[in-house]
DNA sequence: ATAAATTGCGCAATTG
DNA sequence: GCAATTGCGCAATTTA
């Protein structure tokens, strides 16, 4: 998504930015100040007064422009971050659904199991008393063939 | 993951960097001013020379930490990057098994549902066939009391 | 006390 | 033209 465009790690591509904010605990510290003009090709070298609408610096313009996107800015990056909490709640989410389903899921197969012995146990009497009467009380033996582990 | 710390929202934690900035949205907009320094602190005002060893700036000191720092948040937002891609695949991940489960639920849920019917008319066969013999090769009535749709 | 890791923030280049 | 994104560097804090 987006280009990295070709900014190299060139360090400093920054050229000026810093204006003259800075101040800050250590004491502040003089002024960059700086006016990045343009570097090496053909500058055009417009005086510092207004060259067009003040496209400079210090413009209300620029300074406006600046502050709308750091407001943009600000807000995206909140907007990014919600997500990405929001991506982890759905994470926990999912995960406690998923053991609720393993839960019913062995529930279930302990049923089946139950339901099954049981089948098998009647199909085994049944077959025991093609011929019904006597044997006494006896609960018919209980067989073991198959263990039925299914799954 | 690391808590917030203490750091109220409150905006400008920075210093100064405020300009002029601020105003804004709902339009009224105030000077900001700076603060003035420290409260009761003893304000120690040194001198700009080299206060000790030349922690200024430019100092080859500084501008290595810089670099040693502005490596370590690269570092760092590289990894919550991924660290937030990775939430996301495990999203996905969690999803495919959510279903795969309740796949399995459903079928097991069959499953049971055959067993129960199956049994159910077992028992209703001996229900009716409580004296055996007789009644030619009807298959034992098929009756329906319970329909059972557990659950 | 120190270096590394995080975090908020502003700038500028891109995108849409 | 403008809002939204994104990479980047700075500085303050937090961790280790």
């Amino acid at each position: 998504m987006s280009k990295p465009s070709q900014q190299k790690t060139t360090k400093d591509q920054n050229g000026v930015s810093v204006i003259q904010t800075q101040a800050h605990t250590s004491g502040l510290q003089q002024v960059p100040q700086l006016v990045p003009v343009s570097p090496g090709g053909g500058g055009k070298a417009m005086a510092p007064s207004k060259s067009k609408k003040s496209a400079d610096k210090e413009s209300d313009e620029y300074r406006q422009r600046r502050e709308r996107n750091n407001l943009a800015v600000k807000k995206s990056r909140m907007r990014s971050k919600q997500k990405a909490q929001d991506t982890q709640e759905r994470v926990n989410e999912l995960k406690e659904e998923n053991e609720r389903l393993e839960s019913k899921i062995k529930l279930l197969g302990k049923e089946l199991s139950v339901l099954k012995d049981l089948f098998l146990e009647h199909a085994h009497n049944l077959a025991d008393n093609v011929q019904p009467q006597s044997n006494d009380g006896s609960t018919t033996g209980q067989n073991n063939k198959n263990n039925n582990t299914g799954q």
